[in-house]
DNA sequence: TTGGGGGTTAGAATCATTCTAATTATCACT
DNA sequence: AGTGATAATTAGAATGATTCTAACCCCCAA
């Protein structure tokens, strides 16, 4: 017989990655995540802490912090720097670059072809190994 | 008759371009840009103080942060970030990417074929205007 | 000479993030 | 269901790179 749920059943991806990883479930780590897949705008962590406040005023920006980090250990969100700025969070899983819009502050994925990033890998010297590329832009959008 | 300089004339580089830009040259200016060009390994602005501090005892860490952000603005050198490590500071002017070493922490530049440069222009939409392009690897070399 | 305007300096302030220590929740096993 | 072991959360302090502030210095032009 099945056991009874007391909450909702929690997304699939989340804790499959987590119990994968020997975490836990939580109602913290359930937010977060569902908070960055809600509004795909690449929040900072205190945005993503006023969002979540909303829904559990009690939650921590500690909390935050350790959620996010453990979604980006779990390789279900990404952290995206641009300069010295504060990191945002990003859940989108494909392969993409970052566009950062100066006018508006607004950050946007840019999907990357599997061929571009061969290309970009293949002008490195044999003796690197690379694990991860990064590419970036700066600009505006027009309109 | 010519005047007679009482330090040895400074690099043609640096003094054009501050120039353009109205700023003045200055022994700490001119010793902070040389150190960067003697030794091209990316370094923080902590280590720029240190190796400066061995031939002007008395200048200040501020004085380092605002010399190295005025090399930045006259297009010098380039600020280079990974993740939320500290800037570093590279003087070569060619366009590159830059490939971290986990390994030894050492950043190491990858010069960039402007038809590369062109490629990953190429893949966004036409209402983007990209003014900078940023590629970064992350991985380690073998010896 | 003198005054104005960078430039430099030491130290305080900022701000994102991490750490600490105490509390609370969850799990496995009775 | 009860219990202990372990993981997670929390508030607040600490950290560390960078920026700001305010006083001082230096160069040049009048
Ligand atoms: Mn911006
Ligand atoms: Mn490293
Ligand atoms: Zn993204
Ligand atoms: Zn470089």
């Amino acid at each position: 017989m099945a056991s009874s749920p007391r909450t909702a059943p929690p997304s699939g991806a989340l804790n499959r990655r987590l119990a994968d990883s020997g975490l836990r479930s939580t109602p913290q780590r359930e937010l977060i995540y569902d908070v960055l897949l809600r509004k795909r705008d690449h929040p900072t962590a205190d945005e993503v802490f006023v969002r979540v406040k909303t829904e559990m005023p009690t939650i921590s920006l500690a909390t935050v912090y350790n959620g996010l980090e453990t979604l980006v250990q779990c390789d279900l969100v990404r952290a995206v720097n641009f300069e010295r700025g504060p990191t945002r969070y990003c859940p989108n899983l494909r392969p993409h670059a970052h566009f950062h819009d100066e006018r508006s502050g607004a950050t946007h994925d840019i999907d990357l072809p599997p061929a571009l990033i061969e290309h970009v890998k293949a002008i490195l010297p044999p003796e690197y190994r690379a694990e991860a590329v990064e590419i970036s832009f700066r600009g505006s959008t027009s309109r």
